[in-house]
DNA sequence: GTTCGCATTTTCATTGGGTGGAACACTAGT
DNA sequence: ACTAGTGTTCCACCCAATGAAAATGCGAAC
C-alpha cells in the first residue's frame, strides 16, 4: 500500500505531548489522505478510524469529511460509517487510462472471454506497479489473485512483464535494481534471467508466467499499443495449468490485443515480424 | 452535466472588476471543483481551461492541481494537459455502490448478454439521477444513449423508473413535483400516468420504456435488492424495437436481477407474489 | 530574426480559512 | 454509577492559502 507513508502508522506511541504532530500539511493532501485510507479490506470506515489512519485529530477529519460528503466523494451509511461515493467514481470513470482503455477494449475482451471461458485481464502501469483495469471471469473459473482496481507487481505477473518490457529503458533499469518481488506462488527471477525475459517479451510480444498460488495457473499476456506505438496497457488470459497449452493461447491473446491496439489508432504494420525488424 | 453549478459557467462576461470573485471558498471545494471540470466531452484540459471552468485564477488552480497531480488524482500528459489519474480511479473502484455492485453483478450480466447479444445495463441512483455503472455491448449492437459513468434521468428511462419506484415515498413525491424531463426520443409522461406506472413497476418488478432516439429501442428493467430488501440498483436490457417481444425479455431480466439480489444477501422469498403481498 | 500574444510559472505581502484542544453529548460495556 | 469509546460543537490563535504582478516560456505571425 502506498498509503502508509503518512504520519500515524500506528497510534503514534508517544504523541509528542501537546505539541503539533503534523500541523502545516496542505489541506488538499489531508483530504486526499482521507480518501486513501480506504482499501480492498476496509471499504466502510467510521470517523475515528479514518482520522486514525489518516493521522489527524477527529475534529479536523470531521470537517474535511463533511466537505467530501457534501460533494459526493464520500457517502455516509445509515450506521454512520463512510464509504467512497458514486460521484467520485463518476469522475474517475473519465480517467483515460482507467475506464478509457477499458471502454475500448471491453468488447474484444468479451469475445476472448466468451471463446475461452477463462479469466481475461486488462492492466495499465502506474508508478512501479500494474493496476488491474478489468477482469472478466465466469462464475466457475479458478481462483484468481487480483481484483479490479487492485495492484500487481511488475516482475512477477504476465501483464506486469509486458508493461515493464514496454516501458522506457531507464525506468526498466530502476525496477531491475530493486530487490526481487516476494510474490506467493511465483518463483522470483534472478536479474540476468529477467533481462533475457524482458528482451524476449519485447521481441515476441508475449509474456508467460506460471503460478502455484492461489492456484496452479498459467498466464499469457500481450501488449496494447496506442497511436504513438507506446505500450499503454496489457491484456492477459489466465488458465488452469495444463488445461490449454500456452502456445495455443498466445495467438488468441495476441490477436485480441492487436484488435484493441488498432482501435486505439495504432497502425498495425503488415505482419508482426516486419515490426520486429524495424525495432531490432 | 451536473458540473455546471460552479461559478464560471462560461467565461464570466463581466469579471466583477478587480474585486474578489469567490474568495473564501474552502480549499477542498476548490480542489473538488477542479476535478468536476472534466466531462465526457472534455477529458483532457489545459491549466487555463481548468482554471476558467472552475472559476479561479490560474496561479491558484496551478497550485491545487500540482497537489492533485502529486497524489495521482490527476495526471499530466506530454502536451501539458491534465487528465483524471489512475490513482483516483483506483480509490473510486472501492465505491460500494459503484464497482461494488458491479463486481457482484458482472458475471450474471455476462450470462444475460451472452444469451441475448443486446445491451445490458446496470445503474444506481445518485441524487436525482441514475448513474450508469456498467454496460455490456456487442460491437454491432444498436446505438445507445448512455455511457458508463454517465447520468440518465429517473423518469424517462427503464432503469430510472425502477430506481424511482424503489425509492422512499417522500423522495418520489419530490421528483414527481419537478417539471417533466425533456428527454429526446421519449414521450414525457403526465403525472397521473407516471404515478400509475411507478405503482405497476413496484408491483410487477418490471419497467419498460420505448425510445425513438437515438434509435428505436425498447428497454426492460428490473430492480436489484440488497440484504435489507432495499432497491440498490437496476438492471436493464435494451433491444431494437420489434426484435424481441418485451414479455419474452422480462423473465430473463427478472431472473438475472434476482440472481444478483440473492448474491447480495437478499432472501428471495418463495414466489414473487408472496413478496408482493407482504409489501401491499 | 524579431515581435507580439498567450499560457504557464514564480514571487511575495496580506489575511481569512484552517486548526485542534477542550468541553459536551451519547452509547455501550463493566 | 463508572469507564471508555465515538461523534459533535465551539472558538481563539496563526500559518497556509491567496491572487495580483511580474517573469518566463512557447509559438505563430510578420
Amino acid at each position: 500500500m502506498a498509503t502508509t507513508d503518512n504520519t500515524a502508522d500506528a497510534v503514534t506511541p508517544a504523541p509528542a505531548r501537546g505539541k503539533r504532530p503534523k500541523q502545516g500539511e496542505p489541506v488538499i493532501d489531508r483530504a486526499l489522505s482521507l480518501l486513501a485510507v480506504f482499501t480492498d479490506r476496509r471499504r466502510a470506515l467510521t470517523l475515528s478510524e479514518m482520522a486514525r489512519h489518516a493521522g489527524m485529530p477527529a475534529p479536523t477529519a470531521l470537517r474535511l469529511i463533511a466537505r467530501l460528503v457534501a460533494w459526493g466523494a464520500l457517502e455516509r451509511l445509515d450506521d454512520g460509517r463512510y464509504v467512497v461515493g458514486v460521484r467520485l467514481w463518476e469522475v474517475a470513470s473519465l480517467s483515460p487510462r482507467g475506464h478509457g482503455v477499458r471502454e475500448i477494449a471491453l468488447p474484444y475482451l468479451e469475445d476472448l472471454f466468451e471463446v475461452t471461458r477463462h479469466h481475461v485481464l486488462l492492466a495499465v502501469r502506474d508508478k512501479d506497479q500494474a493496476v488491474l483495469i478489468e477482469r472478466l471471469s465466469s462464475k466457475q473459473a479458478t481462483e484468481v489473485a487480483y481484483r479490479v482496481g487492485g495492484r500487481a507487481p511488475l516482475r512477477s505477473t504476465a501483464v506486469g512483464l509486458v508493461l515493464l518490457a514496454g516501458a522506457d529503458a531507464d525506468f526498466q533499469e530502476r525496477i531491475l535494481r530493486q530487490p526481487p518481488d516476494i510474490e506467493p506462488g511465483v518463483a522470483p527471477m534472478p536479474e540476468g534471467q529477467l533481462r533475457r525475459t524482458l528482451s524476449d517479451v519485447h521481441r515476441t510480444g508475449i509474456a508467460m508466467i506460471r503460478r502455484t498460488a492461489p492456484s496452479l495457473t498459467v498466464s499469457v499476456a500481450a501488449p496494447i499499443f496506442d497511436a504513438q506505438g507506446a505500450v499503454v496497457a496489457a491484456l492477459s488470459i489466465v488458465v488452469p495449468d495444463g488445461s490449454t497449452p500456452p502456445n495455443v493461447l498466445a495467438p488468441a491473446v495476441r490477436a485480441t490485443a492487436r484488435a484493441v491496439s488498432r482501435n486505439l489508432g495504432f497502425k498495425t504494420g503488415l505482419a508482426d515480424d516486419v515490426r520486429t525488424h524495424s525495432q531490432g
